[in-house]
DNA sequence: CCCCCCCC
């Protein structure tokens, strides 16, 4: 039947190229309205057999409109451009056609075509018909049942709304919002393996989470898209498991065989969009660890990607964090995960908006994680949008922010930040499970600089020792590598002082660096060419006056417990700052 | 049928 149809003449049209009355079948045809009492128009799904666009204007006679599966010849058509919600959109416009074949006698789907997509029309140079590509295109998946569900929407009308459906029945159709997917993912337990995702849809009735197993879940994976409006029949439907699943429905539903899911054709803006419930950053503050919460923030600053493994999960993990501000004139850190973390750019201070995001802590401070479940949106068209980033050019980006992640360390809430050395003694610190954090003011009285230098792997997210393997390869245990190089990074240990006491600490190359003046990379040559003029670079550090932030944690060392102190982070001496630490001793012996 | 939501 292929061979009704002018293969590939849909392609070549959006494409620019010249086609001579091609052959296409109508797949859906919805009435629209006409601006001629002459004319009728109407939205048409219209394919070529191999290729098919959801955007025909096919203008017609009033009275006589084409049935689902004509075979029509385009006689005059023009390719166009008109701009909607999501931006602009290529149609077909037809302005004259004639029937070859009616629907009736013909009463399928010929071939299967590929939604044709600004990409396709982009990338395929080629005027043939494609055979087959490495990017498998965004299609409408295959169902068992072959009538449209925008066709039959169209004629009856009836559709069920989310927060009614049961696992108690079976024949419902909704028409409901994509507004989140997750990312594929890969499980393996003793019950088995598979791969899965899950998306979130919602109506103006309430939301439920979806989820597709296995070879469902390579079927719709690419077809669903964050933010369309799709037809959704024939899921199953269970209770929703409360301990994971935060939507707002009782029940949650897997996609089977037998599900059809078709997009709509026409997003009549009825269906809602996500609606957000904003909290200024200053009121996060006063959040607990673990709530849920919609923010909007401009993105000031951000990180790169760091890749590192979970300690607990052993899974590889990349993050990148961000700095959000918005009006309150606060500051809050946000970390992304996985894609989120890899496809954000931070370019031009986007505005950030965050759906269900988590609040955490970290070292006293307050921040928020995105979670699998959380949305995240730049600069959607939303009025909040426009007005804070109208805030942040104006004024916004010259005010000083309050930092609600700031860490201010401390073993207990009523303990300051600051300490002395005698006092991290006295107070016992380091018992806790992530350490206890310090700072304090302190002097430099040696620093070692023997094996203060160590090679490490070259890969940028990696600083493992690496092994010398004496033939001129360096091995990397973490990277299951052997490079040919090594960069060189500092564990330097040094002593410590203040008025009090004084304390063997660790310091890494970052902040090492900071103390030094100079970079690993810097010393390590030094001290390779001429150790002399290296140790003299550590020794000039003698008597420097830094404050120190510091990790305490007891360690087992030789079946013996001890206090073990990293340097995180090394800063000048704020005097102002210091000073005021000092007054309020004072101020508290007096009382 | 997943169910991890992480790190300093």
């Amino acid at each position: 039947m292929k061979d009704k149809l002018t293969a590939g003449a849909l392609l070549r049209i959006m494409k620019g190229q010249e086609v001579e009355e091609p052959l296409v079948q109508v797949l859906v045809s919805k009435k629209i309205s006409s601006r001629s009492a002459e004319t009728e128009r109407y939205r048409i799904w219209a394919s070529d057999g191999d290729y098919s666009i959801t955007y025909g204007i096919l203008t017609l006679p009033p009275g006589k409109p084409v049935e689902d599966f004509s075979i029509i010849k385009l006689k005059k058509f023009v390719k166009s451009e008109i701009s909607n919600a999501k931006g602009p959109q290529k149609i077909l416009l037809i302005i004259d056609s004639e029937i070859v074949t009616p629907g009736h006698q013909i009463g399928v789907k010929i071939g299967e075509p590929v939604t044709l997509t600004d990409e396709i029309i982009a990338s395929e140079t080629s005027s043939t018909p494609k055979v087959s590509t490495s990017e498998p295109p965004v299609k409408q998946p295959k169902s068992e049942q072959s009538t449209s569900l925008n066709q039959s929407i169209s004629e009856t009308r009836v559709l069920n709304q989310i927060n009614a459906l049961t696992p108690y029945h079976n024949k419902w159709v909704i028409k409901a919002r994509v507004t989140n997917k997750s990312d594929m993912r890969t499980w393996s337990n003793s019950r088995g393996e598979g791969k899965l995702f899950s998306f979130d849809l919602m109506d103006d009735s309430g939301e439920i989470r979806c989820t597709a197993f296995r070879d469902m879940a390579d079927k719709y994976f690419n077809y669903l898209q964050v933010d369309k409006v799709y037809y959704i029949s024939k899921c199953q439907l269970k209770a929703a498991n409360k301990q994971f699943n935060t939507l707002k429905n009782e029940y949650e539903m897997t996609i089977g065989n037998e599900t059809i899911i078709e997009e709509c054709l026409t997003d009549d803006g009825h269906v809602p969009q996500v609606k957000y419930n904003f909290v200024p950053i200053s009121a996060l503050a006063e959040k607990e660890v673990g709530n849920l919460v919609d923010v909007i923030g401009i993105c000031k600053e951000a990180s790169e990607v760091q890749t590192f493994t979970s300690k607990s999960t052993n899974r590889e993990l990349r993050k990148r964090e961000i700095t959000l501000v918005d009006q309150s004139k606060t500051s809050i850190a946000l970390t992304l995960w996985g894609s989120q973390a890899d496809s954000f750019d931070a370019t031009n201070n986007p505005v950030v908006v965050i759906k269900g995001a988590k609040v955490g802590e970290f070292g006293g401070g307050k921040n928020l994680s995105t979670l699998m479940s959380s949305q995240i949106k730049l600069n959607p068209d939303i009025p909040e949008c426009h007005r804070i980033k109208g805030w942040y050019d104006s004024e916004g980006q010259y005010d000083a922010m309050t930092n609600l992640s700031e860490r201010v360390g401390g073993v207990g809430s009523f303990q300051t930040a600051w300490m002395s050395l005698k006092e991290v003694q006295d107070k016992g610190l380091g018992h806790s499970e992530k350490g206890d954090y310090f700072q304090v003011k302190a002097t430099i009285l040696l620093v070692r600089s023997e094996n203060a230098l160590y090679k490490a792997c070259p890969t940028d997210d990696c600083n493992k020792k690496v092994v010398d393997l004496e033939n001129g390869m360096y091995r990397c245990e973490k990277c299951c590598r052997e490079f040919p190089n090594f960069k060189y990074r500092l564990l330097v240990s040094m002593n410590i002082g203040d008025f009090s006491g004084n304390q063997w600490v660790s310091v890494f190359s970052s902040e090492a660096e900071k103390i030094l003046g100079k970079t690993a990379q810097e010393i390590g040559l030094t001290m390779r060419d001429d150790s002399e003029a290296g140790t003299a670079i550590f020794q000039a550090a003698n008597f420097k006056q830094f404050i120190f932030k510091c990790r305490a944690k007891m360690e087992n060392y030789n079946d013996e417990q001890r206090l073990k102190i990293v340097v995180v982070k090394v800063d000048p001496v704020n005097y102002e700052e210091y000073n005021g630490y000092l007054c309020e001793q004072i101020e508290a012996l007096m009382v």
